[in-house]
RNA sequence: AUAGCAGGCCACCUUAUCGCCGUGUGCCGAACUCGUUUCGGCAUCUAUUGAGUUUUGCUUCAAGGUUUAAUAGAUUCUGAAUCAAGUUCAGAACAAGGAGGAAAGUCCGGACACCAUAGUGCAGUAUAGCGGGUAACGCCCGUCCGCCGUGAGGUGAGGACAAGUGCAACAGAAAGCAAGUACAGUUCGGCUGUAGUGAAACCAGGUAAACUCUAUACGGUGAAACGUCAUGUAAAUCAGUGUUUAAGGGCUGCACGCUCAAGCUGAAGGGUAGGCGGUUAGAGCUUUUGGGUAACCAAUAGCCUAGAUAAAUGAUAAGGUUCUUCUGAUUUUAUUCAGAGGUUACAGAAUCCGGCUUAUGGCCUGCUUUUUUU
RNA sequence: CGGGAUGUAGCGCAGUCCGGUAGCGCACUCGGCUGGGGGUCGAGUGGUCGCAGGUUCAAAUCCUGUCAUCCCGA
């Protein structure tokens, strides 16, 4: 299977509606110091769409806050192939960051992969 | 060389690999180096300019709509919607772009939108030598005066206590309808001068960043304004009818003024979540010339320069650049060289401009003080 | 994006409107009462009034700027 690494603007979570739901029904799973809130949707057919979130009590600066933000999403982008592979369905996820200080993307990057073997082994049996 | 003052400029760079965001990519003919090429014509769209016509206001004139002419720029492929073209949506390829000097704080001033065409009075707020700049300002420039500095320079809410009211700790006889110490002089009624306290003492006292007065300016609410689309069951909304005692509502606190109401008939709509417009061509940027001491203004030529919305402008690797830590060597010290590691200062557009303030890395220019030499 | 509030002793607060002494409670230190603790009584220590500038003879208080924290509105 061919390894998609592109994150175009239909993958993003966006609508406000949904976060919410999420933050009321969704499930979660953590590998510090990231924190993954993922639902399973029925509205839309073959999309696992995915947002970032850094809480801004722990960063007061927007650069900073700006910078995890792509740090999550770029590690994010790189690695999703593993869960378009081994599941099926819709989900919508949402990463947040917990960490109080910046780390290097080599780090972020060793933790997502975790995150998301994590999420395979819990969901991608049932699905 | 040292310490300092003022002004200006830049905002890490290069390469490679993966990504993100919005913008653009007609028809016909001819030519050749046959291509995502060049040239010419036609059509559409956009922008600018000129002309005609029309609407509104306040005459010259200004703003908007529409028609036409000129100039400039743009018009790829695939799939879907559609009878087709055009157009719209999605994708691919290509092209040219993609954070700041403060984007920050939100402290002032505007543009723009709605509320009556934005009105009247009071209240309230702000400003305050004089002159100028500006769309406007509490900003900027020039200048007088005061204060600070040896100086380059910096800084000042700098009108009025000869309208009224208030306030003045301690000290002092006395801090304001008054009362009165000591000494000296004397025309011995009283008056004049000096002393002492204090920031200030018979003088039209001091104090207005005390109330206040004078002059000037300011209507309110803010892109969550506002318009529009889809969904569509109430209050409210709009149109017609109705016309009174007017409570009350209508986006400033009060009063005036304007306007609306209840009931009936009809129309179409709300909450919540969302799409599109507003939304990026503008008091725009750069060059040259002229006017002005300057801020700035005028003309000319060129340019198009971010538009995201849980929020794009990035990540990784290598090399250089800047700073810094450690080790070793050299040198009287300063320093210089080599190796290793860490780093790139402050900081992220959110309707848009003009300022102010604060944070912060580096470079350059001019000037001043002190010391040394000539 | 818009609106508002608060910074005073180790902690919680007065004082600010209307300028001249910085105070209250708890805590802390010392001493008395008790055999000791607790409790109580008496005395005492401790504050750049967030920071910077200005007005004033004099500023926690008036004015301007600024920093930090907290709250509210969609």
């Amino acid at each position: 299977m061919k390894v998609d690494t592109a994150y175009p603007k239909i993958e993003k979570l966006k609508s406000k509606k949904r976060i919410t739901q999420l933050f009321v029904e969704g499930k979660t799973l953590t590998v510090f110091p990231i924190k993954l809130i993922y639902l399973n949707t029925e509205n839309q057919e073959g999309l696992i769409q995915a947002g970032v979130t850094v809480p801004k009590k722990n960063f007061k600066s927007a650069v900073k806050r700006n910078h995890i933000k792509r740090l999550l999403r770029e590690s994010y982008r790189l690695n999703k192939a593993s869960v378009f592979n081994n599941t099926e369905g819709n989900f919508a996820f949402l990463f947040l960051y917990l960490g109080k200080e910046t780390l290097p993307f080599e780090l972020v990057e060793r933790k997502m992969k975790q995150l998301l073997n994590k999420f395979n082994s819990t969901e991608g049996s049932i699905g």
